[in-house]
DNA sequence: CTCTCAAATCGAACTTTTTCGATATGATTT
DNA sequence: AAATCATATCGAAAAAGTTCGATTTGAGAG
């Protein structure tokens, strides 16, 4: 987790990152992240949000820490979640490699368009 | 798209952010992404890089242009896309907000768990 | 004016995601 | 040990997303 290179037009190097945006692709989850910046919130917390079932919280809270961006912490009958700080990070330069120029890009490829 | 504020808990703030995302959420998506960092592309050069048919790439250049990433620009027969710097931008600043701790969190309310 | 080419749109099949109620699990309370 | 509580899992139904071939559109070329 500490480096993430963005190997060019591999699909494989681009899964993790695209795992995390697909968990943001969501409001409610994003919503959840917002709230989980200020500090771990149990799961009971976050459900007395939204309208929505128990079940389906769960089933969210799954997805966010499948992405690694959550993770959860059980004490008791309770759940605890909070922010994985180091996949945040891995976020934001995932986010900054693939919105920034490179070498070595097929730009200067012979294509029908630039003759 | 000046300032992009994420008011805590409005499903409505949270809607633009969560539709780049979306955008972010494919691994083809992505590799588009990253390929037009490094500038104007037209869509016959991405197709190139693909094992994908005209219309699927059509569909997924239409997605990430929603979003507000990507523009494109017809010119005669060929069209060219490259990344909206701004909405670049305010997906950093998105992502940043959503992870970043704030004032007037839920973290103070009463809940069972904290008896 | 017709043909060709690049890209968009349409329509259908398929896959994935979302949601909920019901049930299971695992811990605390009585 | 039985009841209760918080959360996870299961299964099914509905919604959304992906993909492709076929067709349309709109621009240039012959």
């Amino acid at each position: 987790m500490e480096q993430y290179k963005v190997q060019q037009y591999a699909a494989e190097q681009y899964i993790g990152g695209t795992k995390i945006f697909k968990a943001l692709g969501d409001p409610r989850r994003v919503m959840i992240v917002d709230m989980l910046s200020s500090g771990e919130l149990c799961a009971c917390m976050i459900l007395e949000k939204f309208e929505m079932s128990q079940s389906t919280l769960s089933h969210h809270m799954k997805l966010l820490c499948e992405s690694g961006l959550v993770k959860g912490r059980n004490e008791g009958k309770w759940t605890y979640y909070s922010l994985d700080e180091d996949v945040v990070n891995v976020a934001h330069r995932f986010l900054s490699a693939i919105t920034t120029a490179k070498e070595n890009t097929i730009h200067a490829e012979h294509c029908d368009c630039r003759i």
